[in-house]
DNA sequence: ATCTGGCACTCTCGTTTGCGGGGTGCCATA
DNA sequence: TATGGCACCCCGCAAACGAGAGTGCCAGAT
């Protein structure tokens, strides 16, 4: 049973390790308390929470650390309404309903934006529509018998792809081409990108192959790629002198796709979701927390933006600042912009 | 004077120290030498060398460590006829000359490779052409108000900038005008998009001033922006154990303009040029060096490629490595590939 | 004139030892 | 049920110590 004093307790032991990064003792917490309970009875309180595994101690005789489930329990409270000081809203939500950017420098001024709100690293993907469209073809001569295919999509997003030929092809024939292929395919999805009744010279061919492969490619994609801003902020953390966790860290953020990975394995839907250490599956976030929620318009267009750190982050003050960014970032995508 | 005796000890000294870390003393030397000299005869070597500022100790009765100058001493030969063994070249350069990618995928390519072959952090900068020149100008409607300004570059450079609008343009009306310009300007610099001589709209006009700004900034800039590769390799070294050179090294290659500095301010021009610590007057590359050679046509298509890691590196290793790859990538640019 | 062995000395590093302090668990008591 | 008291635990730090690696210098051998 999680009494309200109980509770307390909890929430002093978390915060005290919070901000002292050591276990903290019993007189600690009945000091902080303002004198209106002795340390033993704090003492038989954390007995009774380490029993029910909400804090371990590193050895007998240690002040509590929480464990996953402690601050577990501790981050519920911030979970029901996680609302920011208005203070710091305005500057923010001006940044990002200012200028006028693609949907990459967008997203990245939002993850500028809550890693300064923060002080952690922030994690934003840009905009990504839910079905993808085909806006343009456009073939682009680089040289002789080299071809850059352009494909721009809904949502101003651009693949690209080189594309050797067998022959030259004169210029302007590479034009028409890519006229004729604008007016037979604007709009469609990567599987109607077929059999058009029409016919159609090799090179046509292959650009419809082609682009239907990147199209497909970035179909089965369904966020951007991350875009992480503050990672120096990350560094200042006290746990990194931890040579093995500094070492879990950098796997984490060395390759995005792993991060990409891990982020769509807590967020799930709509909503903010917070995912401390080892509760989601992933060896090496077992002393990282992140926080994530999805951001757009659902079914249409969606992103994620989160803030990633050690389990000992400021949860009080990052769960209601992603969650600030996230409604922003929705409210404009809704009003269209950016797009 | 460093005579030939001396050379050889410093040789030893830096090759010692390169693969144990610590600082090495005279027994070290005396016993790889193959008992041609006491080690209280190099004993006294190294003091001269001391003197003569090469090497240095960590305190009185320690081994030596190399200087600045001293690695610079040792380096020097592998300068003068950098080659690699003929082992390990066919599979770079079939993976080099083989697929059909954009420049940026080439030089990732290329910095893999590199990476693979040295077994540290390789950097390459995809190649640029000297001179901006315009190939294409696309507007993409992405919604009412908005276009998607693409401008093509030659050598495949993309750029891209959003333009938000005073009133509404039909998409018909867009595409006249991309047509129109792409007539106007093909292949001009960017200082003779001005005056054209013929009647612009004020879309027109408004495209053309963005497009020279984004041209000008292009021309601004002479390399590419950094790919890195082998990031985890760097992580591997034992220096990074001290706090302040991880911290040193975090600073650097945090953000990729700072690298970008640090490699124009070391290249200056063809061959291959390598930096030894604080050889560049760059506080955070104390703890660090740099291979860096130039590839491509001079003043015509350049980029460079490089290494970078603790001062301790394996340069005998290295050199040979960029100086390859630089000559590979050189060849390749020449033959009008990538393009 | 140069190299070498010997020797005293220095400095680092790992281990051991002792001790203070923060912290606990338990018990008797208010 | 909460509290004060008390014995005890264990970590972290500092001092002490010895071993080992290495030097500088000198006197003698080549």
């Amino acid at each position: 049973m999680l009494t309200a004093r109980r509770e307390s307790v909890l929430n002093a032991i978390v915060e005290g390790h919070i901000d002292t990064v050591t276990p903290v003792g019993s007189q600690h917490i009945a000091k902080k308390w303002g004198m209106r309970l002795s340390p033993a009875t704090v003492r038989s309180e954390m007995a009774e929470l380490e029993q029910d595994g909400y804090i371990t101690r590193p050895h007998t005789s240690a002040g509590g650390l929480p464990t996953d489930l402690g601050y577990r329990a501790y981050v519920r409270q911030f979970l029901a309404n996680p609302t920011l000081d208005t203070g710091r809203r305005g500057a923010v939500r001006r940044r990002l309903l200012d200028v006028a950017m693609d949907q990459e420098g967008w997203a990245r001024s939002a993850a500028e934006a809550l890693s300064k709100l923060t002080g952690s690293l922030a994690v934003t993907t840009a905009p990504k529509p839910s079905q993808v469209r085909l806006k343009r073809i456009q073939l682009v001569p680089v040289q002789d018998m080299m071809v850059m295919t352009l494909v721009v999509l809904w949502g101003a997003k651009i693949l690209r792809q080189m594309l050797s030929l067998e022959e030259s092809i004169p210029e302007n024939e590479l034009t028409r081409s890519s006229n004729k292929l604008n007016h037979l395919f604007e709009g469609v999805a990567p599987s109607e990108l077929a059999d058009s009744g029409v016919e159609l010279t090799p090179l046509e061919e292959h650009v419809v192959r082609l682009v239907r492969e990147l199209m497909e490619e970035e179909e089965q994609q369904d966020l951007e790629d991350p875009l992480l801003e503050g990672i120096q902020q990350l560094f200042e953390q006290p746990e990194l002198a931890e040579a093995e966790i500094l070492r879990d860290m950098m796997e984490i953020l060395e390759e995005r796709g792993r991060l990409k990975k891990i982020m769509q394995q807590v967020y799930s839907g709509p909503g903010l979701r917070v995912a401390i250490g080892g509760e989601v599956r992933v060896a090496r976030m077992r002393h990282f927390s992140i926080i994530v929620s999805e951001y757009g318009v659902s079914d249409r267009m969606k992103g994620v933006v989160g803030v990633f750190g050690p389990k000992r982050m400021a949860y009080r003050r990052n769960i209601p600042a992603v969650n600030y960014l996230a409604h922003l970032m929705s409210d404009a995508v809704q009003e269209g912009f950016p797009n």
